[in-house]
DNA sequence: CATCAGGGCCCTG
DNA sequence: CAGGGCCCTGAT
């Protein structure tokens, strides 16, 4: 495939609240690779398809976790005019979560046995959804069911066959497609993409977004029971994907209700030393300790541990990721 | 070689 | 509310 230039760019400066950690929120080490981003020390590019026009976002930071500084370059084909230029900046504001003020949860929990260290190291890391809801939602049906290996398979076929590669800043990524464009697939043509029963997701999710019955930006607007029981309604949505999608993309920081069996091997490891406790126990753990941020707890210590495993040998860790 | 359980979800009874 | 079926893959 023949990657697209995108040479115009547009420069601007942003400052999110503090404390906001550059590189705990561009990069979560738990999560699989995907060819629409990249992350290095202290820069991060990203697609981004918004209004019909194809961009490229490179964020690189300029400032300090209490003091947060970001220099964002927007790369496109053809010159962006102010208003669009402006009209994008609220949504990357969201995406990346800019204006969420958690303070209060590192201020309370700095001295924490549990947390001292991972807020050491990322205060200022929050959820962070990157995508628009359309693609936070492809990437969860191809989590479902697959260990690491294949939901980065599938993803990248979809890509290959629904997206397009652009080309900025010296790197080649690969960009969303529009809803339409899959919704005029067949299922047929989606299984052959490796994706077994998830094509007929891909299909529903698709017309959804095309027919317009799943609005994003409502959605933001409602509170956590509501989100919750709009998305379960989405075909192929259940309780694990709405889990997710409610802290990482909705940013509701209690949203800690399940937890998935490797999650569940690794937090009792963690947490008490033994090889398997109740999934029940370790909810109840969370939401004693840390009542109102139970979820943003678990992902400190969760993504401390995956920062670990960048830089050391973690034996036991190593048997419970499916790769 | 076969069987099975996954980083679930839908549908049926 | 329990349980079968579903795509694929790697482990046994």
């Amino acid at each position: 495939m023949k990657a697209i230039k995108l040479v115009n760019k547009t420069k601007i400066f942003l400052n999110p609240q503090p404390p906001y950690n550059f590189n705990a929120n561009f990069h979560k080490p738990s999560h699989f690779p995907s060819s629409d981003n990249r992350w290095e020390e202290n820069q991060y590019w990203i697609t981004m398809l918004w209004k019909g026009r194809m961009l490229g976002l490179k964020f690189e930071n300029k400032g300090r976790v209490d003091k947060p500084k970001i220099q964002l370059t927007v790369y496109s084909k053809k010159k962006l005019g102010e208003k669009y230029f402006l009209g994008i900046l609220p949504e990357i504001r969201w995406r990346f979560n800019f204006d969420q003020d958690i303070s209060s949860f590192c201020g309370k929990y700095k001295n924490d046995e549990f947390l001292k260290e991972a807020i050491k190291k990322w205060e200022g890391m929050k959820p962070i959804a990157a995508h628009s809801l359309y693609g936070t939602l492809i990437i969860y049906f191809v989590l479902q069911n697959a260990a690491v290996r294949r939901s980065v398979q599938m993803l990248e076929n979809l890509f290959n066959k629904f997206g397009k590669k652009v080309e900025f800043d010296g790197k080649a990524l690969s960009i969303f497609w529009e809803p339409k464009d899959m919704a005029k697939a067949s299922e047929a043509n989606l299984r052959e993409l490796k994706v077994g029963y998830r094509a007929k997701f891909f299909k529903r999710l698709s017309e959804q977004f095309t027919n317009k019955e799943i609005d994003e930006f409502a959605l933001r607007k409602k509170n956590k029971e509501e989100v919750e029981k709009e998305i379960l309604n989405i075909f192929g949505v259940g309780p694990a994907s709405a889990e997710y999608l409610l802290f990482e993309d909705m940013y509701f920081l209690d949203a800690l209700k399940t937890v998935p069996p490797w999650e569940q091997k690794i937090m009792s490891k963690l947490l008490f030393d033994q090889k398997l406790v109740s999934t029940q126990k370790i909810v109840n753990f969370f939401k004693k300790r840390y009542g109102g941020y139970e979820k943003l707890a678990f992902h400190y210590i969760w993504e401390n541990l995956f920062w670990k495993r960048k830089k050391v040998h973690i034996g036991w860790l190593e048997k419970e990721i499916r790769l």
